[in-house]
RNA sequence: GCGCCUGUAGCUCAGGGGAUAGAGCAACGGACUUCUAAUCCGUGGGCCGUAGGUUCGAUUCCUACCAGGCGCGCCA
């Protein structure tokens, strides 16, 4: 347990306490008595103490008082014998406001000595199996601007769930069947009919991508005319199979280059070829899920939130889509998991219901599927919109923008913000070398704390080559405005990780990053670390260890480098 | 037409039903003989889209409307 929930428990335990003591008193009626947690909130005001409880005023109703009488009463009863509350308050229409006494703060520099690069993590998830699947983007092309997106959220919300204490596995979905990849198959083929001189287009609704060109010309030096020699069927198989292939293997290098990576890749077709597809289909015909209508095999998806039913099987006899997601869908709660979370585009949004239902269908509560729907990024160039267009192939790839920006500036602006938030991405910003760019900031802290560390070394004050430990050291010392803000943040930490997992925001993690090494600049500023004060040095030195820790802690989970210099 | 997301400072955005709504950038004024000034300190800047409702209390929840984005296939 960390200093902070041992502080949050202490109020907790005590209101619940008086509460109890007053009912018994008769000084409070029965109806008073919680049944739940007692709320605790971090008031807006420093002035309002650290923890504030607006018990008295949830339930004033029920207690038929007035609020402020009720916290009078709570507040007389209150214990704080052996606790770190120092003072309470009622303020403004019935709040209880605690003042913590200062020395709490000391105890979380115990807390991340103690856990180190596990200091954050809680048991929130309690081991729960949970799949997170993401980008799953079409290995018919590379990936885009908006798959970089998706793909920093899936993995910083993997991160952040493995450090809430899930068992998380990160999945990739790889489309490798249907429509689109005969498509696909048809493109190709005519860029390389084109590369032998022949005038065939590329089909209006295929791939029209600078990569596949350059791609069949390869094949087209390579191997010349030979392939004509195939039937069409055969050519254009054999073309698909060789670029996914191709395709897939730069996905996977664009991610790894990304510091995204997967812990299963899962390929639709097999879905097809193993019959998952027409099992499933036969479960929920079992089930009465499914009827014949114009030829085809619909899911009756209305009768489970839908708004119409959905055509699984075709008139000819080819499952759809959602057919092989129903599949898919299946197959992953058979390798049980508990919960499944699926990080989608905003085009798809549209989808969630017939998924849902389908899941429903299956006979699984479809609140075990969770879909994050992350939404659409605009690329912003000398302020004006990056133009992009699928159908003409001119898209902004991912590899381009970590070029100019680079991984970790890329990273961080896709975190940035919450995932429901449209997203400006600022290419000059991003790559701007200066203070407008936030990254910087966070990292210039980091490696601030090096050089205090590596000078503190060469002064001699700590060892070369290790660590200063709280051991032995006042770290009471660390009493002026600057310090114990930073120390409390620090002590925030895994409050953050909670919350941010609760609510499936990753986005909160780079805020906290930010907010850490905002407090640790002001530190910085406000006081001097190495002083000819041996004791005080010693206590500052600690702090600068610590919040080394936790900004590396915090870094590793946004999967942004720590550097020790800049 | 229906559905989803968004609407908060000049710009980009935070804000777990609470108290006097915040941050970064931009603007303005200060701080480098001192552990890295990619930093810090300070100032100004707001009908929280509009109108209702629920509540002791709404930027937060509900409804309607307005505006922007995205969807609404026997495509994926």
């Amino acid at each position: 347990m960390y200093i902070l929930d041992e502080v949050k428990n202490q109020i907790r335990l005590g209101v619940r306490a008086a509460i109890d003591k007053a009912v018994k008193a008769g000084e409070l009626p029965e109806a008073m008595l919680p049944d739940a947690q007692i709320p605790l909130e971090v008031p807006r005001e420093e002035a309002f103490g650290d923890w504030s409880t607006n018990i008295a005023l949830t339930s004033a109703k029920v207690a038929r008082m007035a609020p402020r009488q009720i916290a009078e009463i709570i507040v007389k009863y209150l214990e704080t014998e052996g606790t770190y509350i120092a003072k309470v308050e009622i303020a403004g229409p019935g709040f209880i406001n605690f003042h913590l006494d200062p020395r709490w703060l000391t105890r979380v520099v115990v807390d991340i000595e103690r856990c180190g690069a596990n200091y954050g993590r809680v048991d929130l998830g309690k081991g729960q199996k949970l799949q997170v699947e993401f980008v799953s983007a079409n290995p018919t092309g590379p990936l885009h601007i908006g798959h970089g997106r998706g793909a920093v959220v899936g993995s910083v919300l993997a991160n952040l769930l493995a450090a809430a204490g899930y068992d998380v596995q990160k999945e990739y979905y790889i489309n490798d069947a249907g429509n689109q990849i005969k498509n696909f198959g048809l493109s190709l083929d005519a860029r390389y009919r084109q590369a032998l001189g022949q005038d065939v287009p590329v089909p209006e609704d295929g791939y029209h991508g600078e990569d596949l060109r350059e791609l069949m010309a390869e094949v087209a030096a390579e191997h010349g005319d030979y392939y004509l020699s195939l039937s069409d069927q055969e050519r254009q198989e054999l073309f698909i199979k060789m670029a996914l292939e191709r395709k897939l293997n730069d996905i996977k290098n664009d991610l790894a280059e990304f510091g995204v990576t997967f812990d299963h890749w899962f390929s639709e077709s097999s879905l097809h070829e193993s019959g998952a597809i027409a099992e499933t289909i036969k479960q929920l015909q079992a089930n009465g899920n499914i009827y014949e209508a114009d030829g085809a095999l619909w899911l009756k998806s209305t009768a489970y939130g839908d708004d119409k039913d959905r055509v699984v099987i075709r008139e000819n006899g080819v499952p759809t889509y959602l057919a092989a997601d129903l599949a898919y869908h299946k197959n992953k709660f058979d390798r049980g998991f508990d919960k499944v979370i699926n990080i989608w585009g905003a085009d798809h949004h549209g989808y969630i219901p017939r998924m849902k239902a389908g899941v429903a269908a299956l006979g699984r509560n479809p609140d075990d599927l969770e879909v994050l729907i992350v939404q659409l990024v605009n690329l912003i160039r000398d302020g004006q919109p990056v133009m992009m267009s699928k159908r003409t192939g001119k898209l902004v790839t991912l590899a381009e923008v970590i070029e100019e920006v680079g991984k970790d500036a890329a990273r961080y602006f896709f975190i940035m913000r919450s995932a429901d938030s449209h997203l400006d991405f600022d290419l000059n910003l991003a790559a701007a070398q200066t203070d407008e760019n936030p990254v910087f900031y966070i990292q210039y802290a980091h490696a601030r704390i090096a050089s205090i560390l590596r000078q503190a070394a060469e002064l001699g004050i700590i060892p070369a080559g290790s660590h200063p430990q709280a051991a032995g050291v006042n770290v009471q010392l660390l009493e002026t405005p600057s310090e114990r803000a930073l120390l409390k943040k620090l002590a925030f930490w895994p409050e953050e990780v909670r919350i941010a997992a609760a609510n499936l925001e990753p986005h909160r993690i780079a805020r906290y990053a930010h907010e850490l090494a905002g407090l640790f600049h002001s530190f910085y500023n406000a006081v001097r670390v190495l002083t000819d004060d041996p004791q005080l040095t010693a206590a500052r030195l600690v702090l600068v260890e610590v919040t080394g820790v936790v900004l590396r802690v915090v870094l590793e989970m946004l999967g942004i480098s720590a550097p020790e210099r800049m």
